[in-house]
DNA sequence: ACTTGACTTAAAGCATGGTTTAAGATGGAT
DNA sequence: ATCCATCTTAAACCATGCTTTAAGTCAAGT
């Protein structure tokens, strides 16, 4: 009744190429693999599952190495939760920093997309680069003392 | 009076080894690079926030290609103001879709965290793999929804 | 029987973004 | 005077994360 998968089927619904897949299989991203008996790779839901989780992890910055490293004590049992526990906190952590520092990074550039808007509108930059603090919208006044924007 | 910076001055200002400056130079992220007589390079603070301005596209995830590209239409002057309005409103589409993916991605780590907790106290995996529904604290409740999280 | 399409492998190739190396110039401190 | 740190260059090197290639297997359709 379970539903099976052929790495073409998987592809395409994990949204990746075939070859990504195979990658990520000879890394060892992907846990206990099964094969129809001539040797081809079949995926199940729950290997879909974990695929989508190894993305969300990827997404994370993690790298390659490290995720094959929590598939190991994955595999390993429930002697390593404490271990698989770190690394998941470590994650939580890296990615709240990454949040943190794009937040800035779309501050900034809100601020640039703000400074074109009055650039295109006057027809040149000197028209938001000279213009008076207290003549600035809210949110980029905000912007500016956060961002230390001062000459651009 | 202007304050300037050799090269180490300014990697040391904003934590980068001085060797990625160099390569940022050579790759055309620098525009109008000042020289010492004797061919250093010289940095004042416009370009210390030139090269924070750049950090930000780099952490939006523009590739140093289109950097180089931004920065040649920069120094064309104001004929170049819709093209590059076009650029930053394309960067602020791309990190905003960005942060929709990393915030979804820090949603499942939570959820592990969460898995983690529950197992490491009970001692097995069994315990937050099998607990009901409605026994799940409101937040994993609605991670679990929205990320269609099921067997792990 | 034969073609087609989807799969298999190992190995090579590639794009990105730096980092390191090697050889040399310069300038200030002892 | 010479030593040391700091700078210069071009070129080689590296790590990551795939992607492509080449050669072959297999099952199903005509």
């Amino acid at each position: 009744m379970e539903k099976l998968y052929t790495i073409g089927d998987a592809a395409a619904e994990l949204g990746m190429p075939a070859s990504t897949i195979r990658f990520y299989e000879k890394n060892g991203l992907i846990p206990n693999q099964r094969r129809t008996s001539d040797g081809r790779r079949l995926f199940d839901e729950d290997d879909l599952e974990w695929m989508r989780f190894v993305e969300r992890l990827k997404v994370s910055g993690m790298p390659i190495k490290e995720i094959r490293e929590y598939i190991k004590l994955y595999m390993a049992g429930d002697s390593t939760i404490e271990e698989r526990r770190c690394i998941v906190r470590e994650r939580r952590a890296a990615i709240d920093a990454q949040l943190e520092e794009l937040k800035l990074a779309r501050d900034f550039i809100e601020y640039k997309c703000w400074f074109y808007d009055v650039a295109a509108e006057s027809g040149t930059c000197d028209t938001p680069r000279n213009m008076p603090y207290d003549e600035l919208p809210d949110n980029i006044k905000r912007i500016k003392a956060k961002c230390r924007i001062n000459r651009y």
